[in-house]
DNA sequence: TTGTAGGCGTTATCAT
DNA sequence: ATGATAACGCCTACAA
């Protein structure tokens, strides 16, 4: 591998000339014709390594997720490495499954020059772990540390689906869903559901654990029992689309159809690939929006030297798909 | 930051031994604790970069795939992953959407020391571009260069999913299939289906694709068009569950019921996330295989110094979805 | 405009 | 077992 020397050495200039050139300073256009030769026959090219431990840039973030294998996530993983490209940065990720150990595993990776950033999904509490001075990045869960903040309009999904619910002719409505220990954004579609139903006083029901007391397949299991015994029309709002895609296998499983014997809505509405048709009516999320996003503000604050922490907040919309009847107001 | 220096001074020792208390290597025990002490006062951390510059080791893999929204690719990043964990690797991910100027960035990435090596499933000519040095693990095509090669039994899962339709009461078979330019693997899933209906005299009529003729949306409206003018009880196979899940969607929009009309089978039995059930049958890869394999004997590659390149096939099965019915032999 | 030299934080060699 | 010191490849004052 040929260094800056040789090419210095190669185009008898000196190395100073040649760092200069390769970073865009002003240098004599025949010395420049000169350096460029060198480099194309050396086929140079500089060690990042080298030039990271005299500028402590590395032009690498890290992606702290649940785990990638999941369309929601993915997706977003696919837009912000497309993002992060136009700033020549590339993308590492880390897979946490919501294991703090790991989600430390990499601060401290971060914390030894490896990144510049970090863009964190995480429910469990890393926040105190975080330097001051590593930018970060936080997607659906408020950091107590002073980092900016993204997440989706979660309670005007909530607000939304319980609208669409009832304007498609459900008339027991009902919420699924599961919370992690740690506070979150998610909540909020339980509450924008909630209040909505209070509002124009229709029948619910919230079957929401925290936690994990019972397994979601027992926990589904019982609120389909549930279910079954009923006979008005059902609606149903999951809080996300896997358990809107469980609950559904889990009602096939007994004979029932949707939308004719329950309508369902989940949320995020995010594909399993760009060319995925959509099936499920949802609540979706605008990953592509919070992906970029997410990379420009980390990008300022990797950037500019003070930096202002904001809250931002994406809008989602309902898509249609084939879980709800199209609305008959 | 402290740096290794600031250790061994307020140990009062030299930064040689602290250096080789760091790597593992036989000091005192007074001196480590000493050491130890100092790193922990300190909260030092070894800079990454300058390390990478001594020892030429990253500890970094990138992977080229083209993209990880899809639930195949986002499966196998989530566990390539986790297998490179236990070498205390990171991945780069790198979404190429099959562009070869994207592809080539990368690679020059990995000349420019920022990475180990790289895992590849590409169906563009990057190979030239590959320096011999750089340890490489090609997916799903072989490398004309010298590297290993990892796919999964792509003729065995045609002759499957054929004989699967056949039994399940299927009598007109077909195949719906793209290709790229580029020659790779998954023509196989072709010729096992073909072989197999040969073998068995079955009725098969193939719809293929090289290249991109048509758009793969109006290839399919066309390929239903025909589907719905028979009346024999048709079964499919298609070359991906991407596909699958297309034609699904299409042949719902006409009418058609699957599994009643139409009989489907796809590849690749990925799900969208780990608890997705399944609804699709297919030709399942065994992804976390394929992600162990390439990570051990990329390791491998990485720290062998003569290393003789090697071709892994990995077996699939069939999984039983709702798209097909259950055998009747 | 160009060249020289010191230093970034580590590792590794060689004495001690 | 430990300490001193020369690289690793690059950038950046500072000097010329």
């Amino acid at each position: 591998m040929a260094t800056i020397k040789d090419v210095a050495k190669l185009a008898n200039v000196s190395v100073g000339s040649v760092s200069k050139y390769i970073n865009g300073h002003k240098v004599k256009d025949t010395t420049a014709e000169l350096i460029q030769n060198a480099i194309d026959a050396l086929n140079y090219e500089p060690n990042i390594y080298a030039q990271g431990l005299k500028t402590n840039r590395t032009f690498s973030v890290v992606l702290i997720i649940p785990t990638v294998w999941d369309p929601f996530y993915s997706e977003l993983t696919y837009y912000i490495e497309k993002y992060l490209e136009e700033y020549d940065t590339k993308l590492i990720i880390c897979n946490t499954k919501n294991d703090l150990d790991k989600e430390l595993k990499f601060i401290t990776m971060a914390r030894q020059n490896k990144v510049d950033g970090i863009i964190a999904i995480t429910y469990s509490n890393v926040d105190e772990h975080v330097p001051d001075e590593l930018p970060v990045i936080s997607i659906d869960r408020s950091f107590s540390k002073h980092s900016t903040f993204i997440t989706s309009d979660n309670y005007k999904g909530g607000e939304i689906a319980a609208q669409k619910l009832q304007d498609a002719g459900s008339s027991e409505l009902f919420y699924f869903g599961q919370g992690s220990k740690i506070e979150n954004e998610t909540i909020n579609r339980l509450k924008g559901f909630q209040d909505y139903c209070e509002q124009y006083s229709l029948n619910y029901k919230v079957y929401y654990q925290k936690g994990r007391r019972h397994s979601t397949a027992d926990y589904l299991s019982e609120f389909a029992d549930d279910l079954q015994e009923m006979d008005q029309s059902i609606g149903v709002f999951t809080d996300t689309d896997t358990h809107a895609w469980m609950l559904i296998d889990e009602l096939s499983n007994r004979g029932l159809k949707v939308p004719e014997d329950i309508q369902i809505i989940g949320f995020d509405g995010s594909k399993s690939s760009q060319q995925t048709p959509t099936f499920l009516s949802s609540i979706r999320q605008n990953v592509n929006a919070i992906a970029k996003e997410s990379v420009q503000q980390l990008m300022l604050q990797i950037e500019e030297d003070h930096f202002v922490p904001k809250k931002i907040i994406i809008p989602v919309e309902f898509i249609q798909g084939k879980t709800t009847f199209p609305s008959n107001v």
